[in-house]
This record gives C-alpha cells, structure tokens and sequence, in this order.
DNA sequence: TGACAATATATCATATCTGACATACACATA
DNA sequence: TATGTGTATGTCAGATATGATATATTGTCA
C-alpha cells in the first residue's frame, strides 16, 4: 500500500529513497526503531520458549502484564534500556543480544 | 584493590564468584553496564575521530556538554535509548554497533 | 607561572519512562 | 451463548532521564 504510493510518485518523476523516508522517518529513526523492533521480538520469543504467560514474565520482572505486552510490541514509550534489562533478567547473553540485533 | 581483598577473603574459605559480585553487582547489573560501557566508548572514539569537541558534538546532536562528558562517562543518568540515537546521529550503522558491543 | 581550551561534575526544571490499574479484545472450549 | 485465559490498549501518579547552566578540573602552550 505505502509501497504502491511510493512507486506511483516515483514513476511522477520523485525521487524517494526508503519507504521509510517517504513516511517521514529519518535512516537513523527507522534504524533506531528497527533495533527496538528486534530486542521486542527477541523478548518475545524467549518469553514463548521459557512456556510463561505475561502475567507470570511480568512477576519475574517485577513489571506489569501491561507493560511487558508494550515491550513485546515495541510500544514507543518502552526504552531499550528496559528491554535489554528485561532480557538479561530472563537469563539473555550478551551473544544472544547481539545476535538479536545483528 | 578490590581484587586483592576479594583474593583475602577467598583464602579465608569465601566462594566469591567475579568481583563485580563481590561489589555487589549481579551478572546481570554487571552485563547492562558492560554494555553501556562499550557504547559510551564506541561515543568518544567516534568523537575523537571525527576531529569534533563535545561542545561541536553536543551542538550537532542539539544536546549539551555536559551530556555528551557523561555520554562518554558511562555516567548512570545516561540511557542506552541516547547512546544509540547519538551514534547513529554521528552516522554510525548498525553493524558498527554491533561490533561496538560484541 | 598564567591564560586558554577541553572535559568533568553538580544541580535543577522539564520531559520521558515506568508500574499499576482498568478495560478491551482474541480465542478457546464447555 | 457464557466463562475463562491470555494479550492489547488507555491512562495516570511517581520515578528516572534530559538539556541547560554553573562551576571545577585537566591539559597545553606561551
């Protein structure tokens, strides 16, 4: 959809780069997003692996249900600081994390 | 210092694992800082390379001195969140950070 | 030595993040 | 259908991070 617009515009004779830019994100908003997005879904899946619920992820963390949901879906108002805390909590490697990201 | 009373007290039949538990600090404490430690240096050597002060830097990524100093610092009112965001305002890419943090 | 440039540290008002709570949504399965 | 279980979303008071300012410290060079 974002992708037909922009080649509509493009073949007008616009020169866009990314998607990304064309929907106003800066190259270094989507790769900070992007790094957000991958530490998201690292959580996620460790979560699902480990056979806990939210509600018992967020007693371990001394979180809420809410706010690991936020994390997992890379809600804007959740830091990286809180997710690499969070996966480091579940046991995460630095390699892990790395991996994640990479 | 502090690996010499660690050793004092092993000899004495303490099982202490690293010193930073020693100090107190869990794997996990130890393992966030460790990360933000490699992202503030990643900051200054990137700094430095660009031939750039603080004040240059802190302009550029429309913050302070002083913030950029404690940037650098590792200081512990710094967030990962804006060590990021600044070196991929500095133009540093993924792959770079990664490597910073490997 | 003094004077200057660069960096470090302390403090603070404001901005942003956080846990908690309420509630909504998705999905099973009885 | 209703009831239960898990996840998502909205809101907010309190906690933490931020830029700014002032000041201190460090380093360099005349």
């Amino acid at each position: 959809m974002d992708k037909r617009k922009k080649k509509t515009l493009e073949s007008k004779g616009y020169r866009i780069g990314t998607v990304d830019e064309f929907l106003g994100l800066s190259k270094k908003e989507s790769d900070y997003i992007e790094l957000k997005l991958a530490l998201s879904q690292a959580l996620s899946e460790r979560r699902k692996q480990s056979k806990l619920t939210q509600v018992q992820l967020a007693k371990m963390l001394k979180s809420s249900q809410s706010r690991v949901a936020k994390m997992e879906k890379g809600d804007p108002t959740v830091s990286i600081d809180l997710l690499v805390k969070s996966l480091l909590a579940m046991g995460a490697t630095k390699e892990s994390i790395v991996k994640a990201i990479a």
